[in-house]
DNA sequence: ACGTATGTTATCCT
DNA sequence: TAGGATAACATACG
C-alpha cells in the first residue's frame, strides 16, 4: 500500500464518496495517540495527501496516518484484524488498520512543503535537482528514499527510475551528468503517475522492467544487492545502468 | 509453509 | 561518538 500514488488513490476514492465536509459521528480503534473523543462532532475540512502521509484535515488540526509497510484501509467495510482507527460519518465509515496515526495542531499548509511531494500539482523539478546536488557525496539510491526531496517515492519507484534514467544505484550527484540528473527527477514524477495508473488498472507488476525481475527487457541479468546507507534491496543491470562514481 | 517485503524509527553495537 | 547494523512494529503474498 504504501508509496505515493497509493495514497493518491485513497484520497480519490474517500473524495468519490463526495462526503462534502462530513460531520465526525463516532471513533474506533486501539489508537492512543490521539483524543478520540476530540474528533467527535467535528467537521473535515479536507482529505489531502503529502508523499505517504494521509491527511484528514480539520480546521485547526490535522490527522495524519502513516501505513508503514504493512498498513491497510477499508471504505464502508471492516476486517477482523484490530482496527487501528475507524471513523463513522453520516452513511460512510473509513477503517484504517497497522498504521501510524498522529495528530498535527496547526495549518497544514505551513506544515508541509508540498513542493517536494511528486504527486503534487506544487511539484518542482528544479527544487529536487539543486537539492541532489547539495548532496554530491551520497549515494542517489539514498537520496531517492529521501523523504525531504522526493516525499512518495519508495523502494519500487527508486528502482524503476534508476532503469528508466540508466543510473546505476550507487551513483553520485557529483559524477552523475545534470542531463541524467535532471532525467532521473523527470521520471521520479512520471513514473510515479504511470504507477498510479497501474495501480488502478492492478497491472502495475507486470510493468516492472527490474523491480523483482530476473532479466532487464534488454535480457540482460537483474542484480539484486542491498545498497547504499538505506540498504534496501535495490534491483538493477550492470549492463544498462552506467555507475557514475 | 516460510521467507520476504511498497517504511520508519529506536536501540544496539563497534 | 558517529555511524552502521539490527530490531521492532504486525500483515499479506507467492
Amino acid at each position: 500500500m504504501p508509496e505515493g500514488p497509493s495514497i493518491v488513490i485513497l484520497r480519490d476514492q474517500i473524495k468519490a464518496l463526495n462526503l462534502g465536509k462530513p460531520e465526525v459521528l463516532e471513533v474506533a480503534g486501539y489508537v492512543k495517540t490521539i483524543d478520540k473523543e476530540q474528533l467527535i462532532g467535528e467537521k473535515i475540512k479536507d482529505f489531502k495527501s503529502w508523499g505517504k502521509h494521509f491527511l484528514i484535515c480539520f480546521n485547526d488540526f490535522t490527522i495524519r496516518i502513516h501505513f508503514m509497510l504493512f498498513g491497510t484501509y477499508l471504505i464502508n467495510a471492516y476486517k477482523q484484524t484490530p482496527l487501528a482507527l475507524g471513523l463513522t460519518f453520516k452513511k460512510d465509515e473509513l477503517n484504517f488498520y497497522t498504521c501510524k496515526v498522529e495528530l498535527l495542531e496547526g495549518n497544514v499548509d505551513e506544515l508541509y512543503d508540498w513542493r517536494v511531494d511528486v504527486m503534487a500539482d506544487e511539484w518542482d523539478e528544479k527544487l529536487a535537482v539543486k537539492t541532489l546536488r547539495e548532496h554530491p557525496d551520497s549515494y542517489i539510491c539514498d537520496l531517492l528514499l529521501d523523504q525531504h526531496i522526493f516525499a512518495g517515492v519508495g523502494n519500487i519507484i527508486k528502482n524503476e527510475v534508476l532503469y528508466r534514467a540508466r543510473i546505476h544505484p550507487l551513483s553520485k550527484p557529483e559524477k552523475i551528468p545534470l542531463k541524467k540528473l535532471r532525467e532521473l527527477v523527470r521520471q521520479c514524477q512520471q513514473y510515479s503517475f504511470e504507477f498510479l495508473k497501474w495501480k488502478k488498472e492492478n497491472t502495475l507488476s507486470k510493468h516492472w522492467e527490474v523491480y523483482k525481475q530476473k532479466e532487464c527487457p534488454n535480457g540482460h541479468k537483474v542484480e539484486k544487492k542491498k545498497t547504499g546507507k538505506s540498504n534496501r534491496q535495490t534491483y538493477y543491470c550492470t549492463e544498462c545502468q552506467i555507475k557514475c562514481a
